[in-house]
DNA sequence: CTCGATCCCTGGACGC
DNA sequence: TGCGTCCAGGGATCGA
């Protein structure tokens, strides 16, 4: 699951790999993924990419205005534009030499004009691909919580402490803090010591700063680590992550809490899978984790 | 406002 | 060995 710092390595690996490339051609696979599959057929071909940004999980390649040759050709927008990618769950985004064979469900190929190409793959189909103009793509991008990574402890304590819903769920809502995912939610929880039912509204001033504090912490030493790859994350280089070594309690249950050596629970809240340590954080009142699973299930690293 | 349920999709784990 | 079933989960959507 391409979380913030999944998608911020591909960004980078990207960055290194396709900064002042110019895109070709375009030849699609399947599509039901794709905002508007003939947009990016039409305008794609002749721009270049100027710069590759990460904004959450999202992933923002900035092409130059469109050359003459798409110009008199379409009727699309000349002007700079976008193409916003969401890996969803299983998508791999990375360049590849063009007479090289394609992998299994590849269904974006933009031809390069260095005799590469960026390839696209995403087994499940959850990953979004879309061509944005300006006005588009700024509209896209409203709605947007605060980026983790720089949010202040003010603004942090106000989009938290106000709400009666769940933690996990609002670590989760994109609207709240734009990034992170399931993975990083559990981590910064445990870490805080706080129990992912509990409401937002209940959490102390202390606990919250607290949360905030590992969170940046976590984010940022799993970017250093290139991310997590549990299934099967790979980034630009194809190279999988290490951070998936530092897990404290994603994945763990049933396992010893590195603390304190009580065995990790996991619950569902707010419709995903939550791992915790039932003695380091405390469920909130009549809040029953599901019980332990007599034996199977160790797999998964 | 917040919740749960449902759908999308495929591969891998599991049970028999 | 093989087949059926369940599950994973980000996000959209809908009804409660």
């Amino acid at each position: 699951m391409p979380e913030l710092p999944e998608v911020e390595t591909v960004a980078r690996g990207l960055r290194q790999a396709i900064l002042g490339r110019r895109i070709l051609s375009v030849t699609l696979g399947k599509t039901d993924f794709i905002d508007d599959p003939a947009a990016l057929e039409q305008n794609l071909p002749g721009r270049e990419i100027e710069a590759v940004e990460r904004y959450g999980k999202f992933m923002l390649l900035r092409l130059s205005a469109a050359g003459e040759e798409t110009r008199v050709t379409t009727n699309g927008d000349a002007a700079p534009a976008s193409l916003l990618v969401h890996l969803g769950m299983t998508g791999q985004i990375a360049p590849a030499p063009a007479a090289q064979p394609l992998e299994k469900h590849t269904h974006v190929c933009l031809l390069l004009d260095d005799g590469r190409e960026l390839r696209y793959t995403d087994a499940r189909r959850f990953g979004r691909i879309a061509y944005l103009t300006k006005a588009l793509l700024s509209e896209e991008l409203t709605g947007f919580g605060a980026d983790p990574l720089e949010v202040s402890k003010e603004e942090f304590a106000e989009r938290i402490c106000g709400r009666r819903a769940r933690i996990k769920a609002l670590l989760l809502d994109q609207g709240v803090l734009r990034g992170v995912g399931n993975i990083y939610a559990d981590e910064s929880l445990w870490r805080a010591r706080v129990h992912p039912a509990r409401l937002g509204s209940n959490l102390s001033v202390k606990q919250t700063e607290t949360l905030r504090r590992v969170l940046q912490e976590i984010l940022q030493k799993a970017i250093v680590l290139r991310g997590s790859s549990i299934s099967d994350f790979l980034d630009a280089e194809g190279e999988p992550g290490e951070y998936q070594r530092h897990h404290r309690a994603y994945g763990r249950e049933g396992k010893n809490c590195y603390r304190c050596k009580t065995p990790i629970r996991r619950a569902i809240v707010a419709g995903r899978s939550s791992y915790f340590c039932p003695r380091c954080q405390p469920s909130p009142r009549g809040f029953a984790a599901l019980p332990l699973p007599r034996r199977g299930k160790a797999g998964k690293r």
